[in-house]
RNA sequence: GGAGUCGGCCAGGCGGUCGCGGCGCCGUCAGGGCGUCGAGGAAAGUCCGGACUCCACAGGGCAGGGUGGUCGGUAACACCGACCCGGGGCGACCCGCGGGACAGUGCCACAGAGAGCAGACCGCCACCGUUCGCGGUGGUAAGGGUGAAACGGUGGUGUAAGAGACCACCAGCGGCCGGAGUGAUCCGGCCGGCUCGGUAAACCCCACCCGGAGCAAGGUCGAGAAGGAGGGCUCCGGCCCUCCGCGCGGACGAUCGAGGGCGGCCCGCCCGAGGUCCGCGGGUUGACCGCACCGAGGUCGCCGGCAACGGCGGCCCCAGAUGGAUGGCCGCCCGGCCCCUUCCGAGGGGCCGACAGAAUCCGGCUUAUCGGCCGACUCCCCCU
RNA sequence: GCCCUCGUAGCCCAAUGGUAGAGGCAGGCCCCCUAAAAGGGUCACAAGUGUCGGUUCGAGUCCGACCGGGGGCA
């Protein structure tokens, strides 16, 4: 992703799922697109300098270029690094990146926890 | 062998595998294939200086900012080099915002008698008085005390006690002369009055320099409602004609002139109307150029120069995006540290390998930085 | 990327170069009240001025260099 307005449009309308050392915002369409599922990464100041910053985008965009595939087509993704990424190395950063996947995909079909959800849109506002 | 000073350079290496961006060629409906190039010494901070772009450039004056030993270097600089002066070090060498305090103004808290042209608290000395503790008047500034700083230092003459009051030497100030140097300045000699504080990173004075903004500059196209479309002429700067369009609110205004320009202000000059200014609202968050660049370019050699640097010749073309490429993972080697084993040769295992990533481009400065290499030099000890 | 600003108590903020620092809110203690809030009184016990250098006898103030906030420009 490269526009800002599809930037917006994942973070109002997606759904959130986090790890410690990241978070993820997916935006699953309506009903299943062509177009090729694509993905954006945000990784803010807090993060580190931009040496830091720019390697973890780097290892995130290698890990997701793996993933991209089991994406639903025409799927929009965030994924947002959080400071404890920094510090973490190639194989526990692909494990919270599956983790947190996991669960941006799971909560329509699987049982639903705490709140009943009408419109899975409100757990994004959580 | 030990301790140290200065300068320069490197920024782990090799391989496997999966990838990314630019350009060129091939090729496709599309996907793609091949070749080639792809981070730094600081790319950083944005502190200076330029290039470049737009705006403004009749003239005069006043402000404002910057620089500050001298001579060079440079496109330019607040940078660099050499030298001078002052300070530090045994030394190699290092450090210095290093013009002017007799052009003027201001300030110098507290303490202290007195703080900038003066001054007398304790003292010292003379005279007078005395209840013999001391008090008064005058002289004095050597000694004590205060302070960051107290109006030269040492020795002598002198005196009631003293004092540049006088003398010698020294320091400092001013003037003149001679010599060396492009110059800052240095060396030497003579004379003078006898001493004349500090602060200009206080105002200021002197000399020199400086128009404003910044690539989110600026331009083209598209879109749009705040401007545009079409046509003609042109000295290429523009000019003329036709047509369509121009939200809301407020203020001012027709020659006795609203307002605008001369990017700080004033004078002055120019433009100037059925408009000008201010505020609010609305639109634009698209594409392309600028911009990936033959350049104050890099590199090698020779020459000039103490050097910074310059000249000549050969060779090279050297990152470029726009959610932003230059990478992820693995193995071996290299360097350092730690642990275990040891037949002292070594073997095995673990950890670490800095600071940090281009965004218009150059020249500097400053700041961050694990470790290693090379060269020149100084001091001390030992051996020959 | 470029440009502009600001750093003083827990918070908001004063301080001609002069003993290092004024207020307000908050806070501590006391009174009032059965108790609390409000109110009244009282205290400075809360800072060494973002950090490091320099100028000066003396720096929060003047001058550099860093560090950290905030804002603007398509």
């Amino acid at each position: 992703m490269r526009r800002s307005a599809e930037f917006g449009l994942v973070m109002r309308k997606g759904r959130r799922a986090g790890r410690e050392s990241l978070g993820v915002i997916l935006m699953a369409p309506g009903t299943p697109g062509t177009d090729p599922p694509r993905v954006g990464f945000v990784v803010s100041k807090a993060v580190g300098g931009a040496v830091v910053r720019k390697r973890v985008q780097r290892r995130l965009r290698h890990l997701m270029r793996d993933r991209i595939a089991s994406l639903q087509p025409g799927s929009l993704l965030v994924v947002r690094a959080k400071p404890a990424a920094a510090r973490l190395g190639y194989e526990t950063l692909a494990e919270h990146l599956d983790g947190a996947l996991a669960a941006a995909r799971r909560p329509r079909s699987g049982a639903p926890r705490r709140r009943k959800g009408r419109g899975g849109d409100h757990q994004a506002d959580r």
